[in-house]
DNA sequence: TCTAAACCTGAGTGATTTACTTGGTATTTA
DNA sequence: TAAATACCAAGTAAATCACTCAGGTTTAGA
């Protein structure tokens, strides 16, 4: 799992769209000027979405983008997929050129652990988000008050 | 939120001496060669590590690395923030130029979904890991059968 | 005290990735 | 046809990654 800044870009975008979703087709330009990303960034990162099939794209004036399934059914680990390789970790792989064991392990953690994370991010969808989100448009800070139990305080660590 | 590969060396390279903690400070040419990562590229991650509390070094022959705390008081939060920076993403950021909510409500999703992911990896301990891994030395594949309740099958993407 | 083992510091570097630019082509609507 | 929009390809400056190099300093054992 890589959870790097394109990958928050991406997932930026794809929350304007879900907000925008029954409003018809979304331009990029839209998003571009809403989000403060560059439409040629934009065109790279939907040109990865639209190959995984979460988005279609629509020519034309009044054209733009709009979800090509609807917004339940997309998860962020989706999405960061979708434009962020997943690069496999470990060196031995899945070969046997693991000597004393510890080397394995270590490896095998890592990739539960990634896993894990993996799952996490796929049980979260884009309506969950905005679902929240409609809250917080109107309330400005009640968000999480009925969070899914996994959710806790923030506890930033100190730089 | 990031998770890079610089990340997953410094957990692998925790990983690593949570394993052999009771085994007296482990150094890092152990742990280069264990897990295939430069001397020095350890040294600078834990030179990040020291500076966060989380690991303590022992000088001299017969020195190396221990944790600073019990493996159950180190979260996989703790160590990828310390060796990469939380960088905020919002480009509004605290201040007040969000025109038309819609830009502002994104940034705060996703801020949201960020706090999410940190406070999964804070609930996640090295201890637990190498808890689980213990079985997996032995059983080499009953990973997640005791699992906290978030943590469900894996479902990787369709690449 | 000498010396080796270990940590510590800082500078530099090729490769990769990011975020973006430029310059188009294709398609649809008015 | 003209304009708006998606789509496509190539290039690029800056940043980051993973690492190397070249030195330290600190400690322990001879």
């Amino acid at each position: 799992m890589r959870l790097s800044t394109k990958g928050r870009y991406a997932v930026t975008a794809m929350l304007d769209l879900a907000l925008k979703n029954d409003q018809g087709p979304v331009t990029l330009a839209e998003i571009s000027e809403n989000q403060g990303i560059s439409l040629s960034y934009l065109e790279q990162l939907f040109a990865a979405l639209r190959a995984k099939q979460l988005v279609r794209g629509v020519r034309g004036p009044g054209g733009g983008y709009y979800l090509a399934r609807g917004s339940d059914e997309i998860s962020i680990a989706d999405i960061i997929c979708a434009v962020d390789e997943w690069v496999e970790f470990t060196r031995c792989g899945g070969r046997e050129d693991c000597q004393d064991g510890d080397r394995c392990l270590t490896h095998t953690l890592w990739n539960e652990l990634s896993k894990e994370i993996f799952n996490f991010l796929s049980r979260i969808s884009l309506a969950e988000l905005v679902k929240k989100g409609s809250g917080i448009k109107n309330v400005q800070k009640g968000f999480g008050e009925d969070a899914p139990p996994q959710i806790q305080e923030a506890k930033p660590v100190a730089a």
